[in-house]
DNA sequence: AGACGGTGTTCCGATTGCTGGGACGATGCT
DNA sequence: AGCATCGTCCCAGCAATCGGAACACCGTCT
């Protein structure tokens, strides 16, 4: 009835679009999907469901539990998202920057993009002891927070074009997160200009208690900003004062060092 | 023409089938790919591969440059893959024991899956430093290699089911890829069986030149072999006795408990 | 036991969403 | 400038998809 007209989607495929719905039904903590359950979340035919999800492991993105007869995410899956961490060659360029400032400074630093209103890491170095409470959120590459209450997030938004940017910010749910969380869209705009001139961003409790970081933004070679890395402590081992005297300078530095060599030439000024 | 005909594929769906075909277009190598290039590929229309793509980009698995207006992977497949890691609760009951052992032993563990003829990396513990040549084959997570010249390849192999290994073994493509590869299925076979007998994989740089590492297959509650872990060292450090000598006994005991953790009782003898 | 509600799976005719030729403007190379 | 190629869009014909119905199987409840 109104197939037609409901999905304002003209030029696109919807068996694909289910079938990647199917996909995307699997959540780390639902691991095992049955084709009945797939067909009542997604509003489908039993008969049509199992078709999609037959096809998705004929190709390996999904496999059957012999016993359960419920199915899970395939290998191939891995395949996909480890294509798409090596085609970035920001991570080429990024990683031995971010090895030597994890090296040198001997803190966890990480490298994140934006995607919507979320930053996505896609890459990490750890020092091998300092060991305490680092796996308080499962931070692995990969790993999906929102932006608006990251010192990355902050960093990128900061330098993103004024038009996209307040899409972005139309979509952002200010929620409370940690002690400090900025829950306003005015205060969160304020914020942002202040990173635009001081070239850093830094996060104090505003994701989780405890949590601090600081970061600063990766540009490209035509001057749009690609990503932001970070340096995070815990609050028990730095002050908010010392985390930014003592480490911020090499943050921004690094961040640069990313952006030149990534064909990034200093801007008109 | 032979569209209906071609795939034997009763009960599959051609959308799906094909969205995933250009989604696996995208290697590590190949990172941008346009609308046209992909639908000589695929043998496709160009403008049925555009809808396509027009599909995977609205939903986020494929993002176009705007300079180019090619298409690279996007964020979203990310998600798909570590949804894919984090529901393998295997995962987590080996992650601990693999870190103990990768502390103990000074090595880099690796944990893999098979898929097909193919062994999967879903977990790895480098040491901080022994830094050298690590990165000779590189080895992330999400990496494939060929199941018959890797040590857990062969650990999960041998106590595969006889019925789906003769099926395995069929598919192997035996090619030399390193100075000591086992290229005939009948010595492959007879390596499995004392794999069997020992409980130990080992690989003297069958993969490639340098490259040895012994392997013990982990197994479920029910018996059967879910995965194997091994430990991998460069000839320039260890021989091959000196591995076996100093490393087996903890490898094996490493998988045997994860074994036990994931309910397996020894079986009956 | 037996009936029931649930599952995954298969088959099939009706039709719906897909197919690909063709056309458009933009881009880049010769 | 000229030409080739690109991504994108439109549309009528057709084939791939849709979902109801039926199957075998499994536990559970009566």
């Amino acid at each position: 009835m109104a197939t037609r007209s409901s999905a304002g989607s003209t030029g696109t495929s919807q068996s694909l679009e289910r079938g990647l719905a199917i996909l995307s039904s699997f959540h780390s903590d639902r691991p095992l999907i049955g084709v009945s359950e797939l067909s009542r979340g997604l509003d489908l035919s039993r008969s049509t469901t199992h078709r999609y999800v037959a096809t998705l492991a004929k190709l390996g993105y999904l496999q059957q539990d012999p016993e359960s007869k419920r199915y899970r995410l395939g290998p191939k899956v891995l395949d996909l998202g480890f294509s798409a961490l090596n085609s970035m060659d920001l991570l080429e360029i990024a990683a031995p920057h971010l090895r030597r400032l994890c090296d040198e400074t001997q803190r966890t630093v990480n490298l994140a993009i934006l995607d919507g209103t979320d930053v996505v890491y896609i890459e990490r170095y750890r020092t091998a002891q300092q060991g305490q409470r680092e796996i308080d959120l499962n931070l692995h590459v990969g790993a999906r927070l929102p932006a608006y209450c990251t010192a990355m997030g902050k960093a990128i938004l900061a330098f993103v074009p004024e038009e996209r940017l307040a899409e972005i910010i139309e979509r952002i749910d200010f929620v409370p997160r940690g002690p400090n969380t900025l829950t306003d869209a005015g205060a969160f705009r304020a914020e942002l200009d202040k990173i635009r001139v001081s070239g850093i961003a830094v996060n104090d409790e505003e994701l989780a208690y405890g949590l601090r970081s600081i970061a600063a933004p990766i540009h490209s070679h035509s001057g749009e900003v690609l990503a932001a890395l970070n340096l995070a402590v815990h609050r028990t081992v730095v002050s908010m004062d010392e985390l930014i005297a003592r480490f911020a300078p090499a943050v921004v530095k690094t961040a640069h060092d990313i952006s030149i060599s990534m064909g990034h030439r200093s801007p008109p000024a």
